[in-house]
DNA sequence: ATCTAACAAGTGG
DNA sequence: CCACTTGTTAGAT
């Protein structure tokens, strides 16, 4: 499954009715249109990424086992619990983990994460007040944080 | 089985 | 702003 957008294609893989995968065009800079989809798909997880893309409530479809180390699982299901609107540091996930100091490997983490916008990474901020990374571009955590910000959805 | 460089971070000078 | 610490991973030895 694909969704075409002014910013790139995104690629979803499913499996048995499971999200498998959710690849997005990486992004080095801010682009210079607007976001917006071109086509959108019907099924289930191609309408939870367009809808939290767009600032819209929807429901998140299943996900699959995801491959990772127990680490990177661990670290996945952790914030996968954290509700839209809201934010937490690497360090405050590096904690609920029980490993105080492992905030960059909780980045690193993050970045492996196989599902973005699904496992809601972007949600996963700096100490300082920075936005930290996103494997396909800034851009993109900054988009999902402002829908979800002038949108409290679920 | 070890070693090392690479990271989406954090802290302190 | 720089440099030192830090845990995990992937790739090389």
């Amino acid at each position: 499954m694909h969704i075409e957008t002014t910013w790139g294609t995104i690629r979803i893989e499913s499996a048995a009715g499971r999200a498998v995968s959710c690849r997005l065009p990486f992004l080095d800079g801010s682009p210079d249109v607007p976001f917006a989809v071109k086509n959108a798909g019907h099924d289930p997880a191609s309408r939870f990424v367009i809808a939290s893309l767009t600032g819209h409530p929807a429901e998140r479809p299943p996900l699959a086992i995801l491959d990772g180390t127990a680490f990177q699982q661990q670290i996945w299901q952790v914030i996968a619990a954290i509700p839209a609107g809201h934010t937490q540091t690497y360090s405050e996930l590096a904690q609920a983990i029980g490993r105080p100091r492992a905030c960059r490997a909780v980045a690193n983490a993050c970045g492996k994460n196989p599902l973005p916008i699904f496992i809601p990474c972007h949600r996963v901020v700096a100490a300082n007040g920075g936005l930290g990374g996103f494997s396909a571009g800034v851009p993109w955590k900054l988009l999902l944080l402002e829908m979800e910000q002038s949108n409290p959805h679920g």
